[in-house]
RNA sequence: GCGCCCGUAGCUCAGUCGGAUAGAGCACCCGCCUUCUAAGCGGGUUGUCGCAGGUUCGAUUCCUGCCGGGCGCGCCA
């Protein structure tokens, strides 16, 4: 990390400070093993235990030193702590069970935090550590020939979500949708199109739904004459026509969605452009492409992909794999240096080929790219699982779900889960405006502090930092609540190390828990003829910061925080 | 057959780069609004962390095998 954006949260000052420790026991001589020569800051373990009597941070960077050192844990630990006790911020060490240290942090530092999130507001939680990282994000990427389902709803949101969250950890961030406009479903979909504007039966595997018709007639109103056209030119032109309307359709409706994409890549500028013969050269010229049957493939079993893949088919034509290749290739030659992309559990039998293709193009496939795996999303209604088909037409549109149950509770409930738990929505459960969906739960936390920030104002309680004392902050309300935002920088963090936003939406619940909860037990505005005093100021000053964490946490999820509710 | 993902409380799910008594919400029972939003707070009840071995001071977490569920294995896109 940059010597300018050293983390002032009091864990990363913990952090330091026994590594210090460490650092100066092994230039004595008082430790000697490997790990710790080696240990820096960021892999000392701290976390805040669960258990209060444990104090706010506890580690076990002790026990992990045991090994090497040959001495019991808490031996070491006793060392460690014996370090630490002459750090300003501290105000106790203990030793607990088989060697863990316990430390309580005194009043000022543990209060501070509140001035940092003040000072930095709506930049409080981000950091650097992708820095200078340039990444392209692919999600969705779905076919222009329907609207977006279930599925892509999960990806719209969790993308996007992902999106911010790299961003805030200081990435380069562009969010791309590869549009699949080429291959035979295009031509099924003009088809489908066709024969819907001519009251025809749809072709058996065409496209069923009740949207065909409505494209249909959009296209008959504008291009009467469309139906005339000799059968091929016909479909085309339907083809055409279709494509652009569903794909603005699409675009409008993920505009509502609050999910915006800088690049919408097309299919077919891979074969109008120069991308596919150039990304074919290139593979050449690493060695990996070769001649069989006819066809030509790429060797990807040399990176451990099952089987060889067609680039060329014997016909001439080109695969969808050679798309891809290229759009690999292209990406990688646009300047990024990770390209991640999001698909769904059905296409997980393309990260082998995908991270094949990667190193067949001379890259890193552990580093230059990342393919995340979302599970399947089941939805019931009337406590019944509605079966999708986009074929049969019965399918959950984004647009739905979002008329049932708003943007922010569509958006939340997706982002809360990792993308690898297979999800089950309900959306009886979903319509309900109660406290069963976290969404207002979270939104309720933030509304309660604004009302209370505007009551502060108007009985003259002046908070802010210049007012803020946090020797005053006692309670052990309070002290969780500071604990809860100095956690907030390292869950931005590790969400997008992990590349796993529903962390930040987790702490956000957490947070909001601990805030309803010193809310209820530590009164922050003065009662009846009582006057602003120096108790109140400060309490305000704390509601104030974590208004401002939450918020910077709801904003990442695309999620609004609301003044009121 | 081969490969990937999942299996944690009655339900929906966190937690897992090994760490202290395994968590939340919902549901159920009992309290708390004559002053800041009760969409809230507090208390109670709930578990063979799928099963069996292995590694370890320590395993829900790592390894192996099995059982159960989902998905994928085209010169389709």
């Amino acid at each position: 990390m940059a010597a300018h954006s050293i983390d002032t949260s009091p864990q990363a000052h913990l952090a330091r400070a026994i590594a210090g420790v460490v650092a100066a026991a092994v230039s004595v001589g008082k430790l000697v093993g490997e790990v710790a020569q080696q240990v820096v800051a960021s892999d000392i373990p701290l976390e805040r235990p669960k258990n209060r009597d444990h104090g706010d941070y506890a580690s076990s960077i002790a026990l992990t030193l045991a090994k090497g050192e040959r001495k019991p844990p808490r031996e070491i630990a006793e060392l460690i702590a014996t370090g630490l006790r002459g750090d300003g911020a501290i105000a106790k060490v203990e030793i607990a069970g088989p060697g863990f240290i316990n430390i309580t942090l005194n009043q000022a530092s543990h209060g501070s935090i509140v001035n940092r999130v003040l000072s930095e507001r709506e930049k409080y939680g981000r950091g650097s550590q992708l820095a200078g990282v340039k990444i392209n994000l692919e999600f969705i990427s779905a076919n222009p020939t329907g609207p977006l389902h279930l599925g892509h709803t999960r990806w719209a949101a969790v993308g996007d979500a992902l999106a911010s969250v790299l961003a805030a950890a200081g990435a380069e961030v562009v969010r791309e949708f590869y549009i699949n406009d080429r291959g035979n479903q295009m031509d099924l979909f003009g088809a489908s199109i066709r024969a819907a504007a001519l009251g025809q039966a749809r072709p058996e595997d065409g496209y069923q739904g009740e949207y065909i018709e409505d494209l249909a007639k959009l296209i008959v109103a504008q291009h009467p004459d469309y139906r005339d056209l000799p059968e091929s030119e016909s479909v085309a032109a339907f083809r055409e026509a279709g494509y652009s309307l569903q794909l603005q359709q699409q675009k409008d409706v993920l505009d509502r969605f609050g999910t915006r994409f800088d690049i919408w890549f097309s299919e077919r500028s891979l074969h109008s452009g120069a991308a596919l013969e150039s990304s074919l050269k290139k593979l050449r010229s690493q060695g990996h492409v070769f001649e069989e049957d006819g066809a030509t493939w790429l060797r990807t079993t040399d990176f451990g992909d099952d089987k060889d893949r067609v680039l060329v088919k014997s016909g001439g034509e080109l695969t969808y794999f050679a798309s891809d290749t290229a759009y690999y290739i292209d990406k990688r030659d646009r300047g990024f240096d990770i390209c991640i992309y999001m698909l769904g559990a059905d296409h997980h039998g393309y990260v082998g080929r995908l991270k094949a293709t990667a190193a067949c193009a001379g890259d890193d496939p552990e580093y230059n790219i990342h393919v995340l795996i979302g599970q399947l999303v089941k939805i019931l209604e009337g406590g019944e699982e509605i079966k999708l088909s986009k074929r049969a037409g019965t399918i959950i549109t984004l647009e739905e779900l979002v008329e049932k149950v708003g943007v922010d509770a569509a958006r939340y409930t997706l982002i809360r889960y990792p993308v690898d738990t297979p999800m089950v929505l309900d959306i009886d459960l979903l319509k309900k405006r109660t406290n069963e969906n976290p969404v207002y739960y979270v939104q309720y936390a933030h509304a309660r502090i604004a009302a209370l920030l505007r009551n502060a104002q108007e009985l003259g309680v002046t908070y802010g930092v210049e007012n803020y004392d946090p020797e005053l902050l006692t309670h052990p309300r309070e002290r969780e609540l500071l604990g809860g935002l100095a956690q907030y920088p390292e869950v931005v963090a590790s969400a997008a190390e992990l590349r796993q936003p529903h962390r930040v939406a987790r702490f956000i619940e957490e947070l909001a828990t601990l805030y309803h909860g010193f809310y209820s037990d530590c009164r922050v505005l003065p009662m009846g003829e009582e006057k602003p005093g120096a108790i109140h100021a400060t309490r305000a000053t704390l509601c104030e910061a974590t208004r401002q964490t939450i918020s910077n946490a709801l904003h990442l999820l695309g999620v609004s925080a609301p003044e009121r509710m």
